[in-house]
DNA sequence: TGGGCTATGTTAAAAATTTCACATGATTAG
DNA sequence: CTAATCATGTGAAATTTTTAACATAGCCCA
């Protein structure tokens, strides 16, 4: 899928990610076509909006008509790189860990997470979901080894930099984070924060703003 | 904490929630005063959002010093309505609705899980983490008689909306739902979407963007 | 105690993003 | 086959958000 257009804001892949979600959706609920008008109150947002993310990749719909679901689908991840498989490795089998590692939306999304490390010589050996816990040691080697791209890191928060570390170290580009801090990182890797309190806490502040009006 | 302007940017209250993080760091590294200069380092953002960004609740700073660290964590948490305690409730306690269960850091951060729901009659009964899962129908009942304000949906993304459904009619006017599917909801209630397969939607994207370069 | 320094708070400019409006082209019904 | 209809794709307008610039106010040292 090329890219028509320079530069993709960033909220625009976001909702990339959304429509994907919906389409999928409507995939399931066997609907063959659609219009941004309808897509764009399933997912909240402005028709104009649909049009104008889909239009830095290229044209997608049928004027008069509307999209194709399933090959919108098709177009949207291909645009977002997720049309094919991409290697994983967790770093940290704790209690996230080891539910990220059960959880079996990840390969069923295209995300494999093929690799699993530890610094616990406890767990070191152990098989969690089919796969020997590795030292985080050995995770420059095992990256090269298995052809992993991306580092998903669910260690405790004062961990996650030494853990960002062995990632980059290892040539990794791409860390998607659970641990609740900040971490530094070379320009060229991207890293992804997961954290639910953010989400809380933009809750409370919502709660709050409309009970003060009362 | 009196909000000075009225309308305030969902970015805002999102790098809030950063910065919250970031001091919360420096509080136990025990750095007593911060400029906006190195906060922004340290939440990858500009000098001048930062200012901006607080500008919209008050003056919080010291010209030609800087912020008092901890007052200013205070400052914003006031700012977001966290603090306080926020009570919820869980709907659908499987594999990850357990893990939350049990995930001590909700209650550190003072939103407090004080009812467990779900439908599955071989649930119901069941103690976690020191909460008797109770029955989604005896949802309204509960949330009146516990003081709830919160849900949080942790069901499979086919029953999400149905969850939905129980939270509203119980009054519920804030929802975080890890469920990945798009919920339906009146206009005065709020939701939040944890989605990490959005992340890692991002991600693949950023990698893919640099591969295409080389 | 006063002057130099420094980083805030704020106003103004710039950039980015969203929304509008409509010409265009496909579909479908007559 | 033609006309009416409809929803896309797009350029321009409006809005929002971010960044820059600077005057102001408090600290610190001489
Ligand atoms: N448990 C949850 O429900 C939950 C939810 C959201 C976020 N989180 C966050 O996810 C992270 C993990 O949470 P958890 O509950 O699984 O903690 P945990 O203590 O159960 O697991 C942490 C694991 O990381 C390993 N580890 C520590 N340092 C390491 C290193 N340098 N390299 C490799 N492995 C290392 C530990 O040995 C342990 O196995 C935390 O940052 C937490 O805040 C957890
Ligand atoms: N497991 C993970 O690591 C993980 C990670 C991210 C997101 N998720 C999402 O979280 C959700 C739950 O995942 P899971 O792995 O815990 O699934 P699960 O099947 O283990 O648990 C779902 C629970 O919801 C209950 N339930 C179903 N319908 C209900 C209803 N109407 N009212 C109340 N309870 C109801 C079921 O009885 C069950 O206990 C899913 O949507 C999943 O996609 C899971």
């Amino acid at each position: 899928m090329p890219v028509k257009s320079e530069h993709i804001p960033r909220a625009t892949i976001k909702r990339l990610a959304v429509y994907v979600q919906v389409l999928e959706n409507l995939i399931r609920e066997g609907t063959d076509v659609i219009s941004s008008e309808l897509l764009a109150k399933a997912c909240a947002v402005n028709p104009s909006q649909i049009r104008k993310d889909l239009a830095y990749f290229g044209e997608f719909g049928v004027r008069g008509l509307g999209y194709y679901v399933k090959e919108l689908n098709t177009s949207i991840k291909s645009a977002l790189g997720v049309d094919r498989v991409w290697r994983c490795a967790l770093v940290g089998v704790g209690n996230l860990g080891k539910a990220l590692l059960n959880h079996h939306e990840f390969k069923l999304r295209g995300f494999h997470i093929v690799g699993a490390f530890d610094c616990d010589p406890f767990k070191i050996g152990e098989e969690v979901s089919g796969l020997e816990v590795v030292c985080t040691r050995r995770l420059k080697e095992k990256v090269a080894e298995l052809g992993i791209e991306v580092g998903i890191i669910t260690t405790p928060p004062e961990r996650a930099q030494r853990a960002t570390g062995h990632l980059v170290e290892a040539g990794i580009k791409g860390i998607l984070t659970f641990a609740p801090t900040r971490i530094a990182v070379p320009d060229h890797v991207f890293v992804e924060y997961v954290d639910f309190f953010h989400h809380l806490y933009a809750l409370a502040f919502n709660l709050t703003l409309i009970e003060d009006e009362q």
